[in-house]
DNA sequence: CTGCGTAAACCGACCAGCTGGTCGGTTTTG
DNA sequence: CAAAACCGACCAGCTGGTCGGTTTACGCAG
């Protein structure tokens, strides 16, 4: 499908999802115009609307680069974990910094989403499932190699991914200490959610 | 200020805010429209204006009488506890039960919110402020008491409110088991994030 | 290399539907 | 008989989307 396109329309549509991601990151979906994006682009209404058939088309295809992107940062540092539990706590890491150097891709993620109102509820879910996915994925390798008690992992995902996105998006209301400086404390409050109790040394 | 309502006309704010709550629950702030409020409570468009002076205002009226509500029932559950860290155990259960009971209301606490845009960011922040108070206030209780490890209290009540919303939010989506089935796992694992390692038997 | 024709890419003025809010008037209340 | 409460037809602004027309890109023949 990639390949069907030329490069130069490639690019085209690239440099409009760019704009598109920084305008629906400022104004939320309803609050973004699409005549703002032409205007950040220097492509006209029309244009855009030969790249895409509707803002919400448009809106859609945003997150999915934006989670694609975060996803595959978050599994190549799990990668270089040297235990699933690690692998884990690296997936986290990842996906906390890159939100705390970027306030306008944090809000677009955590936030923004939502104020698409109905149609994008099974978005929220497939990008947010996506994320749930790498996490479980490491903890039940960490329940296997025994590094953890819990045995609900899905749930414990869940958890995980709740926290974080509460801390952000406390963050970026309250704006108090970015993630980045809660980080260490937050991941010890969800290792040990999970912890053997005997497994400190472990880990 | 309420005393300067005449009866009759709080009772018609209460049928209003009733009515509000349901619409606004079932489409989201934009979705949501002023005429299908006026049509569920038999009062004219021109009635609502004389009660509320916005629908951006009736929205915050309906969610602050949510707020109340739930955080209300939460500390009246946690009084009743016998130790702190079972108070906050008991605030959590009460709101995670309350919601399993209500999906429109869980939407409308999680989700639709933010529909409406930039605008509800300072309140969406306010009224998760006030559950995490909640939280935090017999966290810090439970800390004095020796039985819990973290000494981070406000993370740790931030974590708690991520991971319930999550699991509620999870529910919303992808209409799997409600709350209140995976209510004693998320519990454990909520406690194990802050007990100090020996307190098992403490509680 | 040049000219040419086709189709892709792009333009932007315009339209249409929607919906929050208004306001002059009517009914109810006390 | 005020004043509060309520009515509902109407307005106005906004904005996603359209569409006829223009420009650019590119393969190809001369």
């Amino acid at each position: 499908m990639a390949a069907s396109y030329t490069k130069h329309t490639t690019q085209t549509r690239e440099r409009i999802l760019e704009a598109a991601e920084s305008v629906f990151a400022d104004n939320g979906y309803h609050e973004a115009l699409v005549d703002e994006i032409g205007q950040r682009t220097s492509i006209s209404k029309g244009g855009l609307y030969f790249h895409f058939p509707s803002k919400e088309d448009l809106f859609f295809a945003v997150m999915d680069r934006l989670a694609d992107k975060l996803v595959s940062r978050a599994e190549k540092a799990a990668l270089e974990a040297e235990s699933p539990l690690r692998a884990a706590e690296a997936a986290i890491d990842q996906v906390l910094s890159t939100l705390s150097g970027q306030k306008r891709l944090a809000r677009l993620l955590t936030i923004q989403g939502y104020t698409m109102g109905n149609a994008f509820e099974s978005k929220r879910a497939e990008v947010f499932d996506r994320f749930a996915c790498v996490i479980g994925k490491h903890l039940r390798a960490a329940k296997e190699a025994g590094q953890i008690r819990e045995e609900n992992t899905d749930l414990a995902s869940l958890v995980w991914l709740g926290a974080m996105n509460e801390v952000v998006v406390h963050w970026l209301f309250a704006d108090g200490s970015s993630p980045k400086d809660v980080m260490s404390d937050l991941k010890s409050l969800l290792l040990a959610s999970v912890r053997s109790v005997d497994s400190k040394v472990l880990r």
